[in-house]
DNA sequence: TGAGCGTATGCGCGAACGTTCATGTAGTGT
DNA sequence: ACACTACATGAACGTTCGCGCATACGCTCA
């Protein structure tokens, strides 16, 4: 342990803490970006966002295989961000969660202004 | 080319087509989000929240090495999240885009559905 | 109930990621 | 100018991730 850092404000270290949440709750929000941040499953939640898709016409709609979307579809399922329900003989995934589309349009106004390179509209 | 997929329901193809945006705008989100699914730069944008903070004052808050800190902070510039200004002889760095506190509150209320077990509310 | 379709899963490989260690660089105080 | 501080960068290593392949499963309809 011979490398103890010693804060150059230690008073910053506080404020900064406090606005650290529960460690739990960290991991879950972490563990929610991650579930969108790859472009196949990015693809398939904004395919869903309009209306509920099998896994066949989720391929044909993102371009991917049926495979490649099946593996993706469960990672979304484990993080309760789609939901399946058999209809006939395919199974229909929608949305679980509907603050995924949200989530999704703020990060496009992020995306916008870089697009843009405009600056931040400071906080007013 | 043999495994030519037939869609299912060609219609709703079309309809989730419809639904993606510009390849580019995606690719901009994913790269966001990706930026955000990590326990470590969550940590860095969550305590950058509240205020300003230079590197070593970020390592002890989040209890990382400030190797590893900087690291996560150029691909948190790189991806523009976060901005750097040399303020004495330490630099400090704080949230470049408004969006991203906004991203984490929405993201929160999806953890807090999954721990609570709560069905989503429907689009009422 | 058996054929067939739609979907799921285990395995394995290659690529991408995060951390660590070591070194490099810019700014500061004396 | 010198050492020192605060941070950045590069390379190496272990881990994780996404996908293709083959196969297995579950459901439906005849």
């Amino acid at each position: 342990m011979a490398g103890e850092l010693v804060a150059i404000d230690s008073n910053a270290v506080l404020e900064g803490r406090a606005a650290l949440p529960d460690e739990k709750i960290v991991e879950l929000v972490v563990q929610a970006f991650a579930a969108l941040a790859d472009m196949n499953r990015a693809k398939i939640l904004y395919a869903l966002i309009r209306r509920p898709l099998c896994v066949r016409d989720l391929a044909i709609t993102i371009g991917s295989s049926e495979s490649a979307v099946s593996h993706q579809l469960r990672i979304l399922r484990d993080r309760h961000l789609v939901k399946a329900e058999r209809k006939g003989h395919t199974i229909e995934y929608r949305l679980d969660d509907h603050h995924v589309a949200a989530l999704f349009k703020e990060a496009e106004f992020h995306a916008d202004h870089l697009r843009r390179g405009l600056p931040d509209h400071s906080y007013s």
